[in-house]
DNA sequence: TGTACATCAGTGAACGCGCGTTCACTGATGTAC
DNA sequence: TGTACATCAGTGAACGCGCGTTCACTGATGTAC
């Protein structure tokens, strides 16, 4: 194994255990018991516990990107794209548990940490993606003149955000996935153009 | 000062800490700290740190439930309930930045945690409340028939969620209220009964 | 009005714990000549 | 082909730190007679 997969390896156990028991479960012992080392052997390969975070935070970013661009390729409706980013995500984040954990862990969201300012750059992006298909979308008279942009792209995330932190509160029991189904038919009347 | 006065002054204070710096950086001696007193005498009022955050919780779901009432009493159009609910609990939220710290916090969230039950009660509470009133709306013809209550009720907390994340990761720079009442707008347009 | 006792908020020292991190060291593998 | 050195992942002991919590004690206030 060279250092690369060691990484790689370390980064997907230290996901999945804050998956299992959140940001504060994580510690570098944890993580280096999971990958059958020592603790101290953690800084090998990563220079601190908040490199560690920031590294999984980057590999999120860098799967939205990948969908983004994934749905922009499937189709040329931009309302389509919406629809299937929306049921990318929410499969994203139902198999990799620890993903909606550490964007609200207060390890992230801690005064002055690094892993803030990262996380608001994500968010950003995404909105600012979903803001784009909105605006191709006017374009083809498939959405409302009138819309503002920006609310319709804050309002997308509120499709599957609330049922997110449901679905983790009541242990899995409900289903995130046929809620954004039918809360994405909801957002559509709200912003489609009217025929 | 009397006991009872103590305990609402040392709640008070951790749920101003725990705005500040989040629920981790709320600790026994930052909050005995504030009120003037030494770590151990917090155990004179609670029992331990879980039973503090738990009365906070407990506080927080009185609000709503008060929210609740008060807007019932205001107008008896449940449309316009919701958009008062809506503007209350956002106006509670900015005056109390601890209040999302701690229902996302992973000290709540824990597994096993009395503090997770507690926090799926008042959100289900809230959840039956607002589907009472989207059901409410149905019966006076203000809203669609065809609209699935449960999931109308979670698109509500919708509105405001991303916006709350958002607030919080600028720093207060986003407009919370500003967005809600736009978002209300668009929910509007998707729940109401056409014309 | 005075005495004896109970109650209880607050104190300060001490505890055990798990944590992130440091550091000198080991031993295997790769590289240069 | 053999020798000398460099590189580097992993080890294990040790550290300082802040934390939640315990506990015996104090001193003021309230209550009973």
């Amino acid at each position: 194994m060279n250092s690369e997969e060691r990484r790689e390896q370390i980064a997907r156990a230290a996901l999945r255990i804050i998956g299992e028991q959140g940001v504060r479960g994580l510690s570098l012992s944890s993580v280096a018991r999971r990958v059958g080392l020592v603790p101290s052997a953690i800084y090998r390969h990563f220079s601190s516990k908040e490199e560690l975070l920031d590294h999984i935070l980057e590999s999120f970013r860098e799967s939205v990107l990948a969908n983004v661009k994934l749905v922009k390729g499937q189709t040329s409706d931009p309302l389509e794209q919406m629809r299937r980013l929306l049921m990318r995500h929410v499969e994203l984040i139902r198999e990799n548990e620890g993903i909606p954990r550490i964007l609200f862990s207060e390890d992230v969201h801690r005064e002055n940490s690094l892993l803030k300012g990262k996380l608001l750059g994500v968010v950003k992006t995404l909105l600012e993606e979903v803001e784009g298909m909105l605006s191709e979308g006017k374009k083809m008279g498939l959405v409302r003149k009138d819309l503002d942009l920006h609310t319709g792209a804050l309002l997308f995330l509120g499709i599957f955000q609330p049922g997110a932190v449901l679905w983790h509160l009541t242990g899995g029991t409900f289903d995130v996935t046929r809620h954004a189904k039918r809360a994405w038919e909801l957002f559509l009347r709200a912003v489609k153009e009217d025929r």
